[in-house]
DNA sequence: TTGAAATCCTACTAAAATTGTAGTATATTA
DNA sequence: TAATATACTACAATTTTAGTAGGATTTCAA
């Protein structure tokens, strides 16, 4: 019932490159040392994103990787879904290709679909704007 | 991101003990032939329900389980909190005993709290006497 | 043109979790 | 005493998780 490691990265990885969205490129390296992730794991992680074209790439030196949309326009339901899968809490609902055979008679089914709407509910209305917003927010408070 | 079937299957279980609440023992054989479950992995999942008192198990021939309380006193929280161990997306919140020594800063962490407290609500107020209804109500569609 | 910096790609692997099965012991009833 | 049923503990196959490792390719700059 966990969030992997795979998604939570991602995010984390996200939200740093919307913080550092100056127009220069964001190096994974830079990345890993704020983010203390190890490079070669970023580098799959990103991979994933890049293929999605969440993101976009420049190799070779003064290469590395910007945003391709504006913050806003990223939900977290977005980058957790491509990263993780799927963010339904069973395969056995309507949504699913491989739903179990019981669907239709067991009733435990509601259940599920309710956890899946109220968490959808919850990721595809958090942008990385948002996340943003509350980065600052934070850091103002450490001013204070 | 799953729920296990540990935790499907107690739930299944104990809604089968609630339809199945007649004052008699249930055996898990039973229960094992209408969920299609296996015994011994029933006798697994049932043995924390047991330990927890959210059942009571007698021995011998005749035996079997009931609930030991009314199905509105249930939560599908309680049951799957006991079975999956947390219902939490990730360790990392303040929630958690072994939180990430980056709780506090990484704002990520509001989006995973926000997640839990809408799994939360969902679960704390369904009980296994909603499932029965829903479960009566559907038995009722098939006779139409 | 060569070296450094960076992404790209694919394979591999250790550890942990999941999903059970198996065997035996114990208790109860008829 | 035989049949029925739970209780307990160990084990094991499979899958998932969480990365590491190594080399290939691209780009810039001296």
């Amino acid at each position: 019932m966990k969030i992997s490691t795979k998604g939570r990265y991602a995010l984390r990885l996200m939200l740093d490159l919307a913080i550092n969205n100056t127009g220069e490129n964001v190096t994974l390296k830079a990345i890993s040392e704020r983010q203390e992730i190890s490079i070669k794991y970023l580098e799959q992680i990103i991979a994933t994103l890049n293929r999605a074209g969440y993101v976009r790439s420049e190799r070779g030196a003064g290469g590395g990787y910007r945003l391709t949309m504006k913050p806003e326009e990223y939900t977290v339901g977005m980058i957790l879904r491509l990263t993780e899968g799927s963010l339904t809490v069973t395969s056995c609902t309507g949504d699913d290709d491989n739903h179990c055979e019981r669907y239709g008679e067991c009733v435990t089914v509601k259940v599920w679909e309710k956890i899946n709407k109220a968490i959808a509910d919850v990721v595809d209305n958090i942008t990385l704007a948002d996340l943003l917003e509350e980065e600052r927010a934070q850091a103002n408070d450490f001013v204070i």
